[in-house]
DNA sequence: CACGATACCTGTAAGC
DNA sequence: TGCTTACAGGTATCGT
């Protein structure tokens, strides 16, 4: 996906067409995602004008005048188009506005999701109160990481990858992450040092905010909103580099498997 | 409860 | 060229 800083470049799109725009039209293309659509998802939104976006980990976030949100997840690969030039396959949600635009949540594998919830209700949503803090909130400090880890013995990889702990982190800005805190990411959760952890929860905040500054990643199928393209991904450390050398110590990068994903690190630098 | 494996779905690239 | 396989940003669910 779309983790989450490329959660953060499209709502961030998205709010320039959006914010205080009327939205006239609303089109299902098909039923359901990875669940089915609100079924009365076009009533509830035609007609109703956007307040403001915003974002909850990898939720993206529209609320209305009429006091409901809708959240959007794009799962691995969706994106929000803006007026694109043909309505294809993918396209399932279509949005137009009283600003002349067109939007379309286009996701090819269907694995995000659509809610429309009372914005009053938001915080009570079973999925939202099951995920941990934002990482960008300031919450996140060595010592809490050590209490959520303590008596942990999966890898600290999976760990981070668990939303219910730290919610917004995926697989790249994880191995990231832990190549800048030097953390091996097959180290025991609970063993792995104070020293260490703080380093981690030092580092979360920065790689996210650089990949936000860098306009988000660009892989294979993301696109923002804007039709312009991130270039985080030329600034990774590890993910991807497989066989590459280490930027820090020139050693080779390596890939493994962890909980069925592959995990890039330098096996000399995280220890 | 913690943990690992699997399923969901499609597109792309690599290997034969 | 065509077929098969592996892999891709996530999350819910099911065994053990």
């Amino acid at each position: 996906m779309p983790e989450l800083p490329e959660v953060e470049i499209t709502v961030r799109g998205l709010a320039q067409v959006l914010e205080g725009r009327r939205i006239e039209r609303v089109e299902l293309r098909r039923a359901d995602l990875r669940r089915a659509f609100p079924a009365d998802l076009g009533q509830r939104l035609t007609g109703a004008r956007v307040t403001g976006l915003g974002r909850r980990a990898k939720y993206g976030l529209i609320h209305t005048d009429r006091a409901d949100t809708l959240v959007f997840h794009l799962g691995m690969s969706g994106t929000w188009r803006i007026d694109p030039d043909e309505i294809g396959l993918h396209d399932h949600l279509l949005l137009e506005t009283d600003g002349g635009h067109r939007l379309s949540l286009n996701d090819p594998r269907r694995f995000g999701s659509v809610d429309l919830l009372r914005t009053e209700e938001m915080d009570d949503w079973p999925t939202f109160k099951a995920i941990g803090p934002e990482p960008l909130g300031g919450e996140i400090t060595g010592s809490w990481l050590h209490d959520r880890f303590a008596g942990r013995t999966a890898a600290v990889k999976l760990l981070l990858l668990d939303q219910r702990i730290v919610a917004g982190l995926g697989n790249i800005y994880v191995c990231e992450a832990l190549f800048r805190a030097r953390i091996d990411p097959r180290k025991a959760a609970a063993r792995v040092s104070r020293a260490k952890l703080a380093a981690l929860a030092a580092a979360i905040p920065v790689v996210l905010q650089d990949a936000i500054a860098a306009g988000g990643s660009s892989l294979r199928d993301f696109v923002q909103p804007d039709g312009g393209l991130g270039y985080f991904s030329a600034q990774y450390d590890v993910y991807g580099r497989e066989g590459q050398p280490c930027r820090a110590c020139g050693g080779c990068v390596r890939r493994i498997v962890q909980g069925g994903r592959s995990t890039f690190f330098c096996g000399t630098c995280q220890r």
